[in-house]
DNA sequence: CTGTTAGCGCTTTCAT
DNA sequence: ATGAAAGCGCTAACAG
């Protein structure tokens, strides 16, 4: 039931010929005579040979490096989780020779990006994995980095016109459609919807924000439904002033039930609704980052929307580990499930990790 | 930023000693005086040595047979999630010398059940991963595994006094639990609930069927909820009989609004529903398995609470082989998330495996 | 063009 | 009790 592998002797001895000429057959790197590859090739697929990754990997002996480049992230946040991921399976890595740098750069400004998209030109990788935040940037630095035929990985969101290796993120339609959907189970015929928004949401980013709120405001066109639905337009940045944006806004709206936010940050909101008269509207957000937990244990906010951001990191450097190391291919697009938190299943959530 | 890995090597030189003596250290077969061994271990430990386990594999090349006894299932079910990911991971394990056999059971049948156990006790193997369906034969069978010193992991459920080495599975009552909260957000007053049973659940596989249960009508109780919840006692094997019992109790129970079943197969009340007087209940059920989504998909069924099959399987078999063959510990308990699928986010949870 | 050789990091005889 | 040596499956440099 076991020792049936066939090994690079195997091959060799069936085909008449030595194990480096074999090799040399596999990996194509010329030097062999049209009828040796041929016979090679032959018993290859005939024996079905499977080449051991890890004897190779041991014998190549080649070191690797990969970058990373991701937004400055705090514990427990959305980036954390990511790079909590990658860490994870860059530990898996080191006995192959290969070991990941982590860049960071401000989510909000695209200056910082660019800095570390420079300074990482005039350095020499083996391939790189970043969300494409900014996608100006981004679009420029994709065309680099294929023009130095170095393979990338995107994580969180995608851009259009490249070619990176692969792809790790959520359907962010699809989301924003389901968030709707959510809200609709328990929404009354005169409750009204708010969806809180960044003064102006900086252009770069706009793109899965923007795709999750289309997907939202569909589902109800879609469905022949017609809430009120407000534009609540904070400024993200300076507190009392959201505080008073948002109060002033509800004292005349009193038909708002529900306030949703399309990126991760919906705890802001809780904070500033909880012990206010308003405490009883119910939020909805993405994202199981640590201060939106909170909020939803104490039911300020009914429902998260959560995409795995640990097993997108994980995978992402997985998938680049796999074509370096391994010489594996990998689907482009990874689309992560769609997962719904609530209170009674946020627990179970958070705490399954065979992989740490 | 790369080669600073600390190989056996390095230890030898470094403790004055060869190579062999390390080894002997590092795997304790003894034959090694005190004093080396402490100087050894103090190298080991101040130069923070991290074997490395691929080469340790290829070195150590050792046969590893690794047994898993599973129910029978068909393409799409959940057993049949679970033997997919255990056969995605034993691909992973053939460079390793390790391999797998599966052996299947009639899940309703303990005799068959007892029939493989019977056999394997004639056979050798390294190590074994199997559902404990039936409790007392699995109490049984792990004793004997325990006294052979054969490393077992439970899938699915657990049995309690017995020593897996791990154990992958649902927090039953919670799911339970969890399944009552669902049901609650869009239950009006007078709505009242059919619970749809086995006449005779076999009492061997009541545990989890049991658990999901009780959480169920735990979380109403909790809650001062107290909606009228019906037990529709059906057959499981008479279709005829079954669509008999269950619209003649509706008949007479016009205000059940809501079915569930704690077992995977809402499916089969579906289908007596669909096109009956009676299409307007809503259902829930359990695990997403290509039948109960169609039913999803057509609106029958209202959610599912899904367990992630496909991970329980794949990440067993890690853990087993992460045992025998790198010698690593894993946690003891792994509670899969208690996933909520709908019809809106059950494509996404179904398409994503970048494993596959 | 091809076979031989040394070696990746580790394990396991086998002498000593 | 310990070191030397061979070998796991594969790669790559080096003769020829």
């Amino acid at each position: 039931m076991a020792n049936n592998r066939i090994t690079i002797k195997d091959i060799a001895q069936k085909a008449g010929v030595s194990k480096g000429t074999v090799d040399r057959v596999l990996h194509n790197r010329g030097e062999v005579s049209k009828e040796s590859r041929e016979r090679i090739e032959a018993v290859l697929k005939e024996m079905n040979y499977e080449p051991n990754v890890y004897a190779s990997a041991l014998a190549n002996n080649k070191e690797f490096l990969v970058i990373v480049v991701i937004p400055e992230c705090v514990k427990g946040d959305y980036w954390s989780k990511i790079e909590n991921g990658i860490i994870k399976f860059s530990q898996e890595m080191i006995h192959f020779n290969a070991s990941v740098r982590i860049f960071h750069f401000d989510q909000i400004d695209p200056d910082s990006c660019r800095k570390v998209f420079d300074e990482l030109k005039t350095e020499t990788f083996d391939g790189i994995i970043f969300p494409p935040v900014f996608s100006n940037l981004s679009h420029e630095f994709a065309g680099y980095l294929t023009a130095r035929n170095i393979p990338y990985i995107y994580i969180d969101s995608y851009i259009e016109d490249t070619n990176p290796l692969s792809y790790f993120g959520m359907d962010s339609y699809k989301s924003g459609w389901l968030a709707a959907r959510l809200i609709t189970i328990s929404l009354k015929k005169d409750h009204e919807i708010a969806i809180f928004r960044y003064s102006e949401p900086e252009e770069e980013v706009i793109n899965q924000i923007y795709k999750r709120c289309s997907g939202f405001r569909h589902f109800f066109e879609k469905n022949n439904l017609s809430p009120v639905i407000h534009d609540i337009i904070i400024t993200g940045r300076d507190e009392n002033a959201d505080r008073e944006i948002i109060s002033s806004y509800l004292k005349k709206e009193r038909n708002i039930r529900y306030g949703i936010m399309f990126n991760s940050r919906i705890h802001t909101i809780a904070a500033y609704l909880e012990n206010s008269e308003f405490s009883n509207i119910r939020l909805a957000g993405f994202d199981v980052i640590d201060s939106n937990v909170h909020y939803l244990k104490n039911e300020m906010v009914g429902f998260l929307i959560a995409q795995r951001p640990f097993t997108q990191g994980y995978f992402a450097l997985k998938v680049m580990a796999d074509h370096l190391i391994f010489r594996k291919t990998a689907p482009l697009r990874n689309l992560i499930p769609i997962d719904i938190i609530i209170k009674e299943n946020v627990d179970s959530y958070t705490s399954f990790n065979p992989l740490e």
